[in-house]
DNA sequence: GATGTTAAGAGTTATATAAGACCTTAACCA
DNA sequence: TGGTTAAGGTCTTATATAACTCTTAACATC
């Protein structure tokens, strides 16, 4: 890729910012890496420091790099403070929020209902891994978990994992399949609790349970992951930030 | 207030954004108003136009200004697409968001229950204004409201506009009582539908619905609103992004 | 000789400044 | 009425210097 500064032309800052994503996306550079430094980056792309900068840190901004001063720029990586931070969204009532500990139900094939490819964007009826989990919040299970997963992207997960997935999965992701979670958009409705439901969680059936669909996008946009969690939260609530 | 360029002092663009926040907290700048040019700024407080750029970009990115390229720039406002954009959450099935139409049921003073004055850092048995209405969606009552604000910041409520009050308060707050929202904090959860809650909504007592619990907060951190919507999610949702 | 402390240096990001490009508006003129 | 221009705002880019981090080597101490 070439820059262009003809007159007009998208503004510089603008264009390396694209190729250092580009870099991203395209594995050139992975979670965890080091990137060139904004001298050699600027020497490299025959700019100054300040504008390879100004690109960097709107990456940085978006979450896909991390800076240190002293250190340098780092891909970012999905250890459990992101996970918490950025995707767990439980809280119990004093407000403190706690990464639950998971039991791991069931993790088989199936063939992806038409609003699960719908919303995978996968072709109808194309095959996706089916796992569910319960998750225990202060000692009691508070949340139901299905997770569906394209098979033409994590196919491996089906034979070997099929049991002892760890409890953290976006890590199990990047670091077993190359794939990031960058952003995730989340449903919520209040439900009732089926049967099913209800003696998982030890609840009554018609129990109110907030469902949480969540569908999580790799930095390009493409959907990877469709996530339903039902919660009681009786001892518990989903906690919003509004800027 | 004086900058400091001590060595191993706060950075100046720090200390200038620190400035113009409280122009705006102390109401010498008002929403809508425009504020110096950069360079105005700089001249002012004898530093270059990049370092005063660098503040009002922060400010930027926290909503309290807004650029306009080639006009200036201005003290955000709370018109009705921030109102919808970052403070309203409920969208149809379709992923459509459109704001409801309200009907105010009642508008009166009371005692604040204690957690009410907890949570709004009032002391305890402080006056409160309660407002309760529900609101339509696609033609069809779909949540209910409850509004509690501190009457010593807005005294005028309780008497004058019981009846008559407008769709978008936060517009009202800025404008009559010179009171900005800046950011909320909202706690989901799923309830069940009281006998009162079932027949506004035309539904079923004990059916599920989505509980939001929001604060609302100045710019400087003073909880101002506490609201309490149920909402029917048959037909709609909460959406949330998570970057 | 082994170990802990200090100082210097190289490499990195962070801050501050300056200059010109670009955008918007309004006044002016043909 | 429509085009031109000037003024004044933000936006982009470049450069210089400060602040921070880590490594290494010199040195004192046990």
């Amino acid at each position: 890729m070439v820059l262009s500064t003809a007159k007009g032309s998208i503004p510089l800052y603008i264009q390396i910012k694209d190729l250092l994503v580009a870099r991203v996306t395209e594995g050139k550079w992975v979670p965890g890496d080091t990137i060139p430094s904004e001298i050699q980056l600027a020497r490299e792309l025959n700019v100054s420091q300040g504008t390879v900068r100004k690109a960097i840190t709107e990456l940085v901004e978006n979450n896909v790099l991390v800076r240190r001063q002293g250190r340098g720029t780092f891909v970012a990586t999905h250890d459990v403070d992101r996970a918490l931070f950025h995707f767990f969204h439980i809280v119990n009532d004093s407000g403190i929020k706690i990464l639950p500990e998971s039991k791991t139900l069931s993790c088989r094939k199936k063939r992806a209902s038409r609003q699960e490819a719908s919303k995978l964007k996968l072709s109808n009826g194309a095959q996706v891994v089916c796992i569910e989990r319960t998750r225990k919040l202060d000692n009691q299970p508070t949340i139901i978990e299905t997770i569906i997963l394209p098979q033409s992207l994590f196919g491996e997960l089906g034979k070997r994992q099929a049991r002892n997935l760890p409890n953290t999965l976006y890590e199990l992701y990047e670091t077993q399949f190359g794939i990031t979670i960058h952003r995730a958009e989340e449903q919520l409705r209040a439900v009732a609790a089926s049967e099913h439901d209800a003696s998982l969680l030890g609840l009554e059936p018609g129990a109110p349970l907030l469902e949480i669909e969540r569908t999580a996008l790799t930095l390009g946009g493409t959907p990877v992951e469709l996530r339903i969690s039902r919660c009681s939260t009786s001892k518990h609530y989903y906690q919003n930030t509004v800027l």
